[in-house]
DNA sequence: CATGAATGAGCGTTCATTCAT
DNA sequence: CATGAATGAACGCTCATTCAT
C-alpha cells in the first residue's frame, strides 16, 4: 500500500446470495427508489413513482421491503457505502509536499462534495435525520466518519513524518473536512450561484491547504489550552 | 457604537399596518405554520395540521397565502429575518485580546447554531433549497450571508487594529463560520449522539480562535500565492 | 301598427325605484352573473367569479339576492326577457308574398339563434330545467313560448289573407320553429362544424319557408284527420 | 333485410376482453358514473357520489380513468353507443303507405326522446358541447348522426319506390328529425307540462308524417330554387 | 414471488355562505 | 348597505398499503 493511497478496504459484505434473481429486484428496485428519493426527498417520493422508475410492481416493492421507511434506509445505506464511501476514499495522492497533499486532497473533497449525487444524499440525510434515528448513524458510519477516520489515520502518517503536530489526529481531520466546505460547498448547498469551475476549486483549495497548515504545522500548536 | 458590537440595524421594515386584525391572523397563522414546517418538513407538512396549530380553518390559511409553497416562502422569510438574524448577530463581545474575541464569537456561534430553532431551519432551508430557487435566496440574504458580511466588517476592524492580516475578510470570515461548524454542529445536524455542554462548546470554540489566529495572524499569509 | 310587424308590447314592468344606486347594483351584479353563468354553467359558476366581475364584494351578492340559485333564477328571467325576446320579436318583415315572408322570418330566427348568446341561454336553460323548476317556464314565457305566440298571431294574419290554411296556428307555428332548427341550429348547438355563413342561413331558411308552404297552404290540409 | 327495417347492424366492437374482472368494474364504474352524471350534469356530480352509487372506492376510479373528464368522455360514448342508437334505430315499420310509414317512424322518435334517459343525455351534451370538444362529436357519430344516416337511406328506399321526391335525402332526413321535435319533445327538453299520452303522441306522429309528405310527395318540390 | 386492482384516509384547494365591521 | 375575512364541508385527486390471483 502506497503511503499516500487513504483509501479504505471495503467491508467483505456477507451479502448471502440467497438467489441470484431476487438479488437482481433487489437491485432494481434500489436504483429506482435511489433516483427518486434523490429528486424527491423521502415524503415527496412516492411509492408508485418509484415501482414506475424500477420497473416493477407495487406490490413487489412491499415483497422486498417491509415499508416506505424501511425502503428508504436501505437506499441510504446503499447511497452512503456504495456511491458516497468510494467517491471519498479512493483517493491517490500524487504530492510531494505535505501541505500540497492536502491542497489536492482538499481538491478532491470539494469536488466530490459539489456534485450533485452527494449534495442530494447530503441533503435529504440531514432533513430527514430528525425523523430516522438510524438514518444518519448508518450515513456516518459509511459516509461522513468513515472518511474523517480515514483522514485521522492519514494525518498521522504526516505526524510520523514530522510535517504535522496535533495530539489530536480525529479533531485535526474534522476541521480540515470543516474548511473544505467553505464557500463553494456551503453555497452549493443553498443552491446559490457560485463558481465552481476547477481553477476556483483549486483556489479555494490553495487556502485551505495553507490554512491547515498554518494551525497544524509543527510549533504552531504551543499557545493551546 | 461599541467597536465590539457585531450586531446589525434591523431593516426598517415597511409594514404597513393595513389593519390589525389582518396582521394578527397572519402571525398566527405563520407561527403554526412554522412550527409544523419545521417540525416535518414541507412535503411532511399539511395545510390541516397548519390550520389546526394556528388555531384557524384551513379557508381561512387561503385567504392569507396563495398556497402552501407561497406560505411556506413566508415562513422561512420570516424565520431567517426574525428568529435566525437576531440570535446570530445581537452579539456583544466583551474581550480583550483578539484570539479570545474569537473564542467567544465562536463561542456563540456554536451555541446558537445548535438549538432546535436554528437546526431545523437549516435542514429545511437546504433540504427544500432545489425546489424553491427564491427561497435559499432568502434564507441567505436575511441569515448567513448577513452573518458573513457582519463579520467580515467586525474582521476588517480587527486588521485595522493590526491583529489580523488578510486581503479577503469575507472569505476570511466565511472560514471561520466554516470552523465554527466542526464536530458539534456538524453531528448535530445528523442527530449524532455529541457533548454539546457548556464546557465543550467553550473547548471547541477555543481550537477554532486558535486555529483563526494561527491563519490569520499577521506574517502567516507571506507563503500563499 | 304595421301588419307585418310582429314584435310584442314589453310587458310594462313593475319595477318600483326603490332607489337608484340599489338598482345600479342589482344590475352590475346581474352582468356579472350573467357572463358568468353563460360561460361556465350554473354548478361550474362560483360566487367569488361573479363578484369578482360583477367588481361588488362577496356579501353584496347576498345582499341583493338569497343566494346562487336565486340570483341564477333572476339571470335567467332577466336574460329571457331583457335579450332573447327583443331578437326575436323585432322584427320588421318587408316580404311581398306568404311564402317570401315566411323565408325572412327563417332567416331571421337561424340567425338569431346560432349566435353565442342565444346559444348559451338555451343551452344552460335546457341543462338546469329539471333542478330549477321555475326556471324553463320563465324561460318559455318570455322566450320561446312568447315567439310562439307572437308567430301563431302573425300566422293568423296570413290565413285571414287567405294564404294559409290551417285551424291550429299555435301548431303550426310550433311546426316552424322546429322547421329552423334543422341543420345550422341543430348543429351548432353540438358545436359541430356547420357552414353557417349568411348564403348557406338564406339557402335553409328557403327549404324552410317552401316546406311551410307546401304543408299549410290552402288545399293541402285536405287529407288530414 | 325487409324493405322496411331500418336497423342497422352494430358496429363490431373489438372490445378486446382484457380481463373479465376488470372489464366487470369498469361497466360497474361506468353504470355509477352515468346515473350521477345525468342526474347532477358535469359540474354537479362528484366523483365522490359516483364512486359511492358504483359501489367501488374513489381510488378505484381512478385505476380506471385517468381523471373526472376521460370518466365523462367515457360515459357519453358508452351511453350513445349503447343506449340511445339502439332505441333509435332498431325500429321494425309495418307500414303499408309511405306516409303510415313515417308517422310510425315520428312516433317511435318521439316516444323514445321524450323518455327520460334520452332526455338526460340530450341536456348534457347540449350543455357540454363547448367545453368537451370530442364529446358532441362522440354523441353525434353513434347517436344522432347515425340516425340520420339511416333514416336518409331509407328515405332513398321510398324515392325508389317513387313514393319520395327529393334530390337531398339527408337534408330530408334533417328535417323529417326537426319536425319529431315540435311540441311534446320540445317542451319535455323544459320540463314544461305537456300531455305526452301514446294518443297525443300519435296524433303530432301524424301531423308530422303528413308535413313530410306534403313537402316531399312526388310533384311538390316544383317551385323549389 | 410478481402482479395490479382495490382501498379509504388524507392531500391541497375551492365552495357557498355568514357576519362583524 | 358594502365589505372581506372566516368557516368547514366538499371538491378532484394521490397516497401507502393490502391481497387475491
Amino acid at each position: 500500500m502506497n503511503k499516500n493511497d487513504i483509501s479504505v478496504p471495503t467491508e467483505t459484505e456477507a451479502s448471502l446470495p440467497e438467489s441470484a434473481a431476487s438479488n437482481a429486484k433487489r437491485r432494481q428496485i434500489l436504483d429506482g427508489a435511489e433516483a427518486i428519493f434523490l429528486e424527491s426527498g423521502y415524503e415527496g417520493a412516492s411509492m408508485s413513482q418509484i415501482a414506475c422508475r424500477a420497473g416493477v410492481s407495487k406490490g413487489t416493492l412491499y415483497n422486498h421491503f417491509e415499508n416506505k421507511a424501511a425502503l428508504f434506509g436501505a437506499v441510504i445505506e446503499d447511497l452512503s457505502r456504495g456511491k458516497l464511501a468510494p467517491f471519498i476514499c479512493q483517493s491517490q495522492v500524487t504530492a510531494i509536499t505535505c501541505e500540497e497533499a492536502f491542497v489536492q486532497l482538499a481538491e478532491r473533497f470539494i469536488t466530490t462534495l459539489v456534485q450533485p449525487g452527494p449534495q442530494r444524499l447530503y441533503r435529504i440525510v440531514v432533513s430527514e435525520a430528525p425523523h430516522f434515528p438510524d438514518l444518519a448513524d448508518t450515513f456516518w458510519r459509511h459516509g461522513f466518519g468513515r472518511t474523517v477516520n480515514t483522514l485521522a489515520k492519514w494525518i498521522e502518517h504526516w505526524i510520523e513524518q514530522g510535517a504535522i503536530e496535533t495530539d489530536d489526529p480525529v479533531f485535526a481531520a474534522e476541521q480540515f473536512m470543516a474548511l473544505c466546505q467553505t464557500r463553494i460547498v456551503q453555497r452549493k448547498r443553498f443552491e446559490l450561484p457560485v463558481d465552481s469551475s476547477p481553477e476556483h476549486v483549486r483556489w479555494v483549495a490553495r487556502r485551505i491547504g495553507h490554512a491547515f497548515m498554518a494551525i497544524y504545522k509543527p510549533g504552531s500548536q504551543t499557545a493551546e489550552g
